[in-house]
DNA sequence: AACATTTCTTAACCTACATTAAGTGTTCCA
DNA sequence: TGGAACACTTAATGTAGGTTAAGAAATGTT
């Protein structure tokens, strides 16, 4: 049983730098900043399933994944989901439209595989663009990344067909396709759990 | 003659505050930061069918609308395209991977209509950050808003039929409707110029 | 180990949208 | 002002991907 919080421990220790990192890749903090950053934060453990954020909500908090996998996604018509991203180690992960407007959300946000998530309120980020104002740098950095990735997938779905969208994102996110079950890749790329599995069997005839 | 200068003048004068008040909708400037952000930029105007931006090539500025109409697409297999987004009064456009990046993009931007931009740089913005900082504010909250939008036009395209998407669009944009010639809107909601036409006169027998 | 739940596969049939092609306005500019 | 280029329409035919349904694997839970 020591054995288990000597591992807890030592991997929140070894994660709790990921974000440092993470930020360090585009502005340069001070040691107190980063204490200052991370005081900010919470640190939880997730289990598989755990819905975070509920469509209909007003979304108050953007998550860090250390470890573990995420989805973001919406219900249409109370049967079709549409994955919207997935998020694992060292993404960020939110629903942007609601966290932003602060009104109702369209998307939930699950819990694919046990996690360890870094818990930024909204609140909180406010205030770290007044005490830290070159967090404004990271955020928009982040941000401009997001949006170039969000333009070309929303060009990929208008001009490529299914099969080349797969290959593209096996391509773009290897380690996620041996996680993901192929429902969720199926949604990703924008066709059925049926239509996919045929495309496999005929991709593989290649 | 005398008079066209007059109109002419008298219209960049007057235009040019609207990028100021775009500004001043998310942070404050003192009158000398205004006048050191517009030193960085240049106004020019560009006639219909102008090419500001070409695919295979480094996008080095961006562009903000005073007056008319632009376009960004992309073409595939050199005979699609496909719409990325329009432009007009007050409205921001440019190639942002392009930009960001500084590797060749795939977008082109396009003049639709007679118009007024305003020039920002690569450089100059770079430059403006670190004169301005609050301007990273700006952006970051530019870019937010726009990912928000490409987010929920991602998610229309995965779950709304032709009909609902161009719907949305004709409630989102009705300045636009007026202005855009059919094919450009097709190409925006992901439809053939031909089965955009059907779906239309389908509509109306409604 | 055994049951329930979820995921994946296969197959027959269906539909939203694409393609091709031909014809009819419009716009533009020499 | 006339014709070339472009924008829009209509219609026949084609296809990528959806729907429904049923069974087989895999996975989780007790």
């Amino acid at each position: 049983m020591k054995g288990r919080f000597f591992w807890r421990y030592f991997r929140i220790f070894e994660t709790m730098s990921l974000i440092l990192d993470n930020i360090a890749k585009h502005i340069s903090l001070t040691p107190e900043e980063e204490q200052l950053f991370l005081s900010k934060t919470e640190t939880r453990q997730v289990k598989a399933k755990t819905i975070l954020q509920n469509a209909g909500q007003v979304c108050k908090d953007g998550y860090f994944v250390n470890l573990g996998l995420l989805r973001s996604f919406s219900i249409n018509d109370n049967i079709v989901e549409h994955v919207m991203s997935f998020a694992c180690e060292g993404w960020w992960i939110s629903d942007m439209y609601s966290l932003l407007s602060q009104k109702p959300g369209n998307l939930f946000i699950e819990v694919l595989e046990d996690a360890e998530i870094i818990v930024l309120s909204k609140e909180n980020q406010e205030q770290l663009y007044l005490e830290i104002p070159k967090l404004e740098r990271f955020f928009r950095i982040l941000t401009e990344n997001s949006l170039v990735a969000n333009q070309e997938r929303l060009m990929d779905n208008l001009s490529l067909t299914a099969e080349e969208r797969y290959e593209k994102f096996c391509k773009k996110y290897p380690s996620l396709i041996q996680k993901l079950p192929q429902k969720q890749m199926a949604s990703y790329i924008g066709v059925t759990p049926e239509f996919f599995s045929k495309m496999k069997a005929r991709m593989l005839k290649k």
